[in-house]
RNA sequence: GCCCCCGUAGCUCAGUCCGGACAGAGCAGCGGACUUCUAUUCCGCUGGCCGCAGGUUCGAAUCCUGCCGGGGGUGCCA
């Protein structure tokens, strides 16, 4: 049983004991001093109205209560401030998540069955195939990656899609575009003026047709930069396969049947302001071809065979879609809640202290693929999921990529390869780990330790609150955290040497085994590389370079 | 006008879901620590009316309301 619920179990047995009915959900909460003992709880706060008592009261019952109940873990109980309890542990529970992640391994810790097998769909990217992915799906890409899997690690099935729009008029105006320049003639207006236009223009062959061609070169483009960054999707769903399939035809039917839709001014339109949008929307226009939305719907109804649960990740640009979107889905009788919208907000692109635009209509673009050139995959990764997807993003390419020291994943990377490091000495000055039941953990009392033990200890809650909140920026954070603790472990108590008791060098050599395998799980759910070995050399010929 | 996101240290951001104990980290600045398994490291100091004003609460950065400031959206484009 986890610690935690060993303790909650006190608690409740003491308060009935008490006579004290349980009306709300046990709170333990790790207190962020550590002077504040390992476990707190704010029972006593939120009971005392209901007990007619002064918190500090009940805290004091509570707490002598506590202390008749036998219990393996707790060494010290301690009421304070308005009417905490705190939790004093003998450090077996540490010792024992130690254990728990060296017997799981990087496969198996912080891994949890809480989606039960159950289906998601994971919608990120879905650029259009009219041209190269810009810095700003990075931060999308990345994110829906990363949500991924996370949600696997939390025991969901996941399938990671991208919807490709391609058809429609976007698609018509990149195809005349590209058929302009090859032809020598301007580019029409509202076309694509990107410098890319050129140059995939002079490679399409005399014979092909330019939709399909600039279609295939751009998805081709796309996937590339995308597998740079360690990013495979399961399917690319393409628009037209809707129309082929008849699908489309089906959903407007539907949509009628359902008095969804209505016919006005030569067009159809979807009754979306009876789910609290601001208009109705259009459907078909008056020339009868398909706005981006009903086809987007016809998606989405598929994606609700297929899948219990559906996370789309949309720009900002976007957000004004998910109410009609959501008004579809309703107007049709599936529950909304089951469509996620996720929005990440704006990336804006920084070189030399000077805003680069990002548009991809005035051509004026940074591709995702120069950002990848210029700081490499881990470190555009880990800078992408540094925040909350809720901010603002600043990326300072020069900030990523020349300075090193200020920059985070490097110092992740460092805290694994510095152990990896030391177990590779360990390798060749003939040491030889003893079997886990063999080591005396006991061994392990330093503060450095301990902060380790505890940090690794909290993996599985970090993991868990990550999927719920769908928040990959809490890995990061944790991981920064942790690598910290590694960094002053590492200055502070060496492994091997002749001078450190045997026992020690085991117990430490384990803990060390444990750290690898949180970090280890922490860079997976992020997707960027645990090096073996890091030197200095090297990095400083790559941010000069 | 309406909708969404943000406003926390000089800078970049955690913490807000689910209210708790003196508000955290990195970078920048200042000062220290390498005969050791990698100093890309470590330790210390400096630095905050948590945008403003009310409200709820024993208790608010966190919840509610209203403002102010910044960004994005608001097409028979996607």
């Amino acid at each position: 049983m986890d610690v935690r619920e060993s303790i909650k179990n006190l608690i409740r047995d003491s308060l009935s004991s008490l006579g004290l009915e349980m009306t709300a959900e046990i709170h333990l909460e790790r207190p962020a001093n550590v002077e504040h003992g390992d476990w707190s709880t704010n029972i006593a706060l939120a009971l005392a109205k209901k007990a007619k008592s002064s918190p500090r009261d009940l805290a004091v019952q509570l707490a002598t209560a506590l202390e008749s109940l036998p219990s393996s873990y707790v060494s010290r109980l301690e009421v304070a401030g308005p009417g905490f309890v705190n939790f004093y542990l003998n450090k077996s529970w540490l010792y024992e998540v130690l254990l728990q992640a060296v017997n799981d391994g990087t496969e198996n810790w912080a891994r949890s069955e809480e989606g039960s097998n159950k289906k998601v769909i994971v919608e990120f990217v879905s650029a259009n195939p009219t041209g190269p992915l810009h810095a700003g799906h990075g931060r999308g890409a990345c994110y829906g990656d990363s949500v991924a899997r996370i949600l696997e690690r939390s025991g969901y099935l996941v399938a990671r899609e991208f919807y490709v729009n391609d058809r429609g008029t976007q698609m018509n105006l990149f195809a005349s575009s590209l058929a302009a320049c090859t032809a020598g003639e301007n580019i029409p207006e509202d076309g694509y003026h990107g410098a890319y236009i050129k140059e995939w223009a002079a490679e399409i062959p005399r014979d092909q047709d330019p939709l399909e061609w600039g279609k295939k070169r751009a998805l081709s483009d796309q996937r590339e930069v995308l597998r740079d960054l360690n990013i495979e999707f399961d399917s690319w769903f393409s628009e037209t396969s809707l129309v082929d399939s008849g699908l489309i035809e089906k959903t407007l039917s539907m949509l009628a049947k359902a008095n969804a839709s209505y016919e006005k001014d030569g067009a159809t339109w979807l009754k979306s302001t009876e789910y609290g949008d601001d208009k109705d929307r259009v459907l078909v226009k008056s020339d009868g071809e398909y706005t981006y939305l009903l086809p987007d719907i016809t998606y989405h109804l598929d994606k609700l065979t297929r899948a219990e649960r559906l996370i789309n990740v949309w720009g900002a640009d976007h957000h004004g879609y998910i109410t009609r979107m959501k008004a579809a889905i309703e107007s049709l009788g599936h529950e909304p809640e089951r469509l996620e919208v996720e929005v990440t907000q704006m990336v804006n692109l920084q070189r030399s202290g000077e805003e680069v635009k990002l548009s991809k209509r005035t051509g004026d673009i940074v591709e995702l693929s120069e950002v990848v050139k210029e700081v490499g995959s881990d470190a555009a990764r880990f800078t992408y999921l540094l925040q909350s997807i809720d901010t603002t993003q600043t990326f300072d390419l020069d900030l990523v990529s020349k300075r090193v020291n200020e920059n985070p994943i490097f110092y992740v990377q460092y805290a694994y390869a510095r152990i990896r490091s030391m177990m590779k000495k360990a390798d060749e000055i003939g040491f030889t780990p003893l079997p886990l039941s063999e080591v005396d953990l006991s061994q392990l009392q330093h503060q450095r330790e301990l902060i380790l033990l505890r940090a690794l200890h909290e993996l599985p809650d970090v993991v868990e609150r990550a999927s719920r909140e769908l928040a990959p920026h809490q890995i990061t954070t944790w991981l920064r955290e942790f690598a910290a603790d590694l960094h002053g472990f590492y200055h502070d108590c060496r492994i091997l040497g002749d001078d450190i008791e045997p026992s020690l060098t085991q117990a430490r050599f384990l803990l060390m085994r444990g750290v690898l395998i949180g970090l280890e799980i922490g860079m997976d759910l992020l997707g960027v590389s645990a090096p073996e070995e890091m030197w200095r050399d090297e990095i400083v010929e790559e941010g000069d370079g």
